[in-house]
DNA sequence: CGTTGCGCCTGTTAGC
DNA sequence: TGCTAACAGGCGCAAC
């Protein structure tokens, strides 16, 4: 499942592969791909012939910088960028594909087809449509304790608001229920109930999470999530929460637990992870 | 207005 | 053994 350390992954390799590449004989395979007002054969059009200046990043979004406008990608639940050889046989589950100018083709796979490719214009080098999209924890500029103080005015509990990508974006199930045990927070907890500076340990914990993922390449449970270049990630050895149910917690030994929360499933150490 | 719950989608797994 | 139901979950939007 890409949250924010694998789509930084994808990103880089992208930037790697795609930057600097002219785009060609670009096809929608999948009509449900294409989101927003754009339609698939606004998508091919667009793409062809297109200079991909950069690739960029925010939250779990990210976007082939065009000039006026940017192809803007989110992988949902199971979408990859690969990279291939010109050559290569279409694939399983390939949504939509164009061709690089060095020999190699640009797919987007995504069994699940919860991710997407739509147009949207650049206005200051952002995408409008996601405007509604907060900075993420991996931003150098993030202003945590402005983060801290819009969290604690919402009357939900903690867990949600991480969630919530309108505040703090980058965030899925895996990390909110890393950085709620890093920091010794239960995700039931009200986010209006905690002091500020709380919260700022609990970002501040999301960011030592982000970074440490990231290093290890994200976090691959399956062949769900992998790199441009069909490769899987490494944190999966190094969660202590998440999927770790009936295990001792490594920080007390208390068996980790896993609850119904939101209608996902929330994993969580009963006896150093206190709402109070 | 702020908050909460649900449906989209497909492959895998748990349970009867 | 073979089938069905539950589950995985980011996101937008309907409903409260």
């Amino acid at each position: 499942m890409p949250e924010l350390p694998e789509v930084e992954v994808v990103r880089r390799g992208l930037q790697e592969h795609a930057a600097g590449r002219v785009l060609g004989g670009t096809e929608v395979l999948h009509p449900r791909v294409v989101r927003h007002d754009a339609s698939a054969r606004d998508v091919e059009k667009r793409l062809d012939g297109s200079l991909v200046l950069g690739v960029h990043r925010r939250g779990k979004f990210l976007w082939l910088d065009l000039g006026e406008d940017a192809l803007l990608v989110h992988l949902g639940m199971s979408g990859q960028m690969l990279i291939k050889d010109a050559d290569a046989v279409l694939g399983r589950h390939v949504r939509a594909r164009t061709h690089l100018d060095d020999q190699q083709q640009l797919w987007f796979v995504d069994q699940r087809t919860f991710g997407y490719w739509s147009l949207s214009p650049l206005i200051d080098a952002q995408p409008t449509a996601i405007a509604h999209i907060a900075p993420d924890l991996l931003d150098p500029r993030l202003d945590v304790e402005a983060v801290a103080r819009r969290m604690k005015t919402k009357d939900s509990e903690i867990k949600r608001v991480l969630l919530d990508q309108g505040i703090i974006s980058g965030i899925g199930n895996i990390y909110a229920d890393e950085m709620l045990w890093r920091a010794g927070v239960h995700g039931g907890q009200r986010a209006s109930r905690m002091s500020v500076a709380r919260l700022v340990e609990l970002l501040e914990a999301g960011q030592e999470v982000m970074d440490a993922a990231l290093l290890q390449g994200g976090t691959s449970f399956d062949d769900l999530y992998v790199n441009v270049n069909g490769e899987s990630g490494y944190f999966e050895v190094s969660l202590n929460a998440y999927g770790q149910q009936g295990k001792p917690c490594k920080r007390c030994g208390e068996l980790i637990v896993k609850e119904k929360f939101m209608g996902r499933g929330s994993h969580f150490c009963p006896a150093c992870q206190k709402k109070y």
